[in-house]
RNA sequence: GCGCUUGUAGCUCAACGGAUAGAGCAACUCCCUUCUAAGGAGUAGGUUACAGGUUCGAUUCCUGUCAGGCGCACCA
């Protein structure tokens, strides 16, 4: 809908800057702090008056940014309607209302945001986040992974990449040992069935039941591990026997991987996640190993008290291992076997990994060694990490039981949209409910850890989902009282009469198109969130002041109803939240 | 001890090296016979942890100090 404008600037500032004589490439054309400055504003004066005083172009980095506007001007460029030059030196755009109408104009009758700028398109891309593992809970670390992880691939989507969901999972390792060895000590002393039949009777019992049977084994499992250490040395030969498909612990470890992945279908269906391939670490595994021990031969790893290491201390980094000392794959190597797997699926332009930040050191190991081996893939390769969710009290813990799990959230945050909107629908308070809760996650910039306050995850109220599905309704329920008749017959036009409320809000409309392009570039959704609240902000100030519907502007007003609705609801859907018709 | 990372209003967080450092929550004042008050108007709240440095300009970059978090080989 609308041309990169901000690029359009810069080209023109570059022509300009070359007739004076200075050049600088790096010419940065943005949207200031706040828009009551302008629509784009440039700092270039500034940067090159060392330069310009020195070869008598200028006196003052507020006198070149004088000349540079009095040659800008005589371009007569027909977006930009007025330039100001304020102190010490910036050089202010504004768009003209010629412009604005014509892009609002179409976004109006697009009835849809579609991005001139493709900047990505057809690039492919493979994205995996959420990595549950099987026989543990879905807790909101996994949470926080999916949102992100979506959102993110909706922002490329965007701009027109070829996305591919993919998600990873952990169904072999100790903590599946673990689970595995209280599953079946729990099933031994009941009775005294043989194992296929006492896992056969538990089949009956619903998929809530069956998860909760699986956490009690876990935790007995783990608790086990710690203090017994007897269990610990059958839970280490359990772990063996289940990367050897030993027939002993299939039967116990079938089901239970079952019931797990059925379960995390339920609730990736709930986020609305589709993901296009599922790995698993059982199959990755062994063309790890086999991958590390090709290149142990070729000396990029080492062998080391029995283990096969990498020496990362080489490279500034630290050694780990790849290949333990009973000789199973590590996380390492099976990530190694991943990569080349994930590429011959889809030969992707970038893979990006979302995952924990608590990984990162690990991650650095592992693309340094992905480096040596697969040059190509590991250039490709994008880690994207979160924070950790934390709670008040510290660590969360399955043996500790203060797990919060992401359908506990999704739940307790529906009973309390529905206890204080009693009239609400089911449909309504499902979909309010997850946008309480993606909401208070994206919002936050990624990388640091996030405290998790139950209060204010499930807030309805100031800079929260719910108050952007408000606004979005809002809109809705006025435009509904419309008769059809209406919509088509005028051309959107800026009266002269229109406020500054009403401006500011066409002009932050026009950004919409940016603020995408740098949400997505920077892989950061809380970008998009900061964009949309504002927005709301803005609408619900002039639908304050200003009657839509009974006014002599009413046309003018309904159509910036119209285009606040569409973006939006355009925003919120990238951001994975959706919108509800009623509230 | 080493590596990575964070420190901004009472709390939770924004701010591409730029303009008077902004929001939400909490507190206090107001505004519903009105297109949905899940809203709006206003007040109060800051030595951006501290000390230097680079720059026309530093919350942002560099160095040091202090404080928190994470990671330091057979878990993921």
């Amino acid at each position: 809908m609308i041309l990169d404008v901000s690029e359009h600037i810069a080209d023109q500032l570059i022509y300009i800057l070359i007739g004076l004589g200075l050049f600088d490439k790096n010419v940065k054309v943005t949207h200031p702090t706040s828009l009551k400055h302008a629509d784009y504003t440039t700092s270039i004066a500034m940067q090159l008056s060392v330069d310009a005083i020195k070869n008598n172009i200028a006196s003052s980095s507020l006198d070149l940014a004088e000349i540079i506007k009095e040659r800008y001007l005589a371009l007569n460029d027909e977006i930009i309607d007025e330039i100001n030059v304020v102190n010490p030196g910036f050089i202010n755009f504004w768009l003209s209302k010629k412009f604005i109408s014509t892009s609002i104009g179409l976004l109006i009758d697009n009835k849809q945001i579609d991005l001139a700028i493709k900047t990505r398109n057809r690039e492919k891309i493979m994205i995996e986040f959420t990595d549950t593992n099987p026989f543990k809970e879905f807790h909101i670390g996994h949470l926080y992974s999916n949102i992100v992880g979506e959102s993110l691939s909706r922002l490329l989507e965007a701009q027109g990449a070829n996305v591919r969901r993919v998600i990873y999972q952990g169904d072999v390792g100790m903590h599946v040992a673990k689970a595995v060895w209280g599953f079946m000590q729990n099933l031994e002393n009941k009775s005294g069935q043989d194992l296929v039949l006492r896992i056969a009777n538990l089949e009956e019992k619903s998929l809530h039941e069956k998860i909760k049977f699986l956490g009690d084994a876990y935790s007995y499992g783990s608790r086990a591990f710690e203090d017994d250490s007897q269990a610990a040395e059958q839970i280490k030969v359990l772990n063996k026997k289940i990367y050897d498909k030993d027939i002993e612990v299939m039967p116990a470890y079938n089901v239970g991987r079952e019931w797990s992945l059925k379960y995390f279908e339920t609730i990736y269906a709930r986020l609305g996640t589709k993901f296009d391939n599922y790995y698993f670490e059982s199959e990755v595994g062994p063309e790890g190993s086999k991958i590390v021990k090709e290149y142990q031969l070729k000396g990029i790893f080492e062998e080391s008290d029995g283990a096969i290491i990498f020496p990362g201390e080489k490279y500034g980094l630290h050694n780990r291992v790849f290949i333990n000392s009973l000789g199973l794959p590590t996380y390492e190597a099976k990530e190694l076997g991943l990569a080349p797997r994930k590429y011959k699926d889809f030969s992707y332009d970038m893979s990006v990994i979302v995952t924990g930040n608590e990984i990162n050191e690990y991650f650095r190991v592992l693309l340094k060694a992905l480096e040596l081996i697969y040059p190509d893939i590991a250039v490709k390769t994008k880690h994207i990490s979160h924070g950790m969710v934390r709670i008040p009290e510290g660590k969360m813990s399955s043996r500790k039981g203060n797990v919060i799990t992401g359908e506990w959230l999704l739940d307790e945050s529906m009973h309390q949209i529905q206890d204080r909107y009693v009239k609400m629908s089911e449909d309504s308070s499902e979909k309010v409910a997850l946008g309480a809760v993606k909401y208070s996650l994206l919002k936050f910039s990624l990388g640091s850890d996030v405290l998790f306050n139950f209060d204010e995850s499930i807030s309805l109220d100031g800079n929260s989902g719910p108050y952007l599905q408000y606004a979005y309704v809002r809109t809705q329920s006025i435009l509904a009282r419309l008769e059809i008749e209406s919509m088509d017959k005028f051309i959107f036009q800026i009266p002269e009469s229109s406020s500054k409320d009403e401006l500011l809000l066409l002009r932050m409309i026009i950004q919409y198109a940016d603020v995408i392009n740098e949400s997505a570039n920077m892989f950061s959704p809380h970008i998009l969130c900061t964009y949309l609240f504002s927005l709301a902000q803005q609408f619900n100030i002039f639908y304050q002041k200003h009657k839509i519907l009974e006014s002599d502007q009413r046309g003018f007003r309904i159509h910036l109803t119209t285009a606040v609705g569409i973006v939006l609801r355009d925003g919120l859907k990238i951001l994975g939240i959706p919108v509800p018709e009623k509230m």
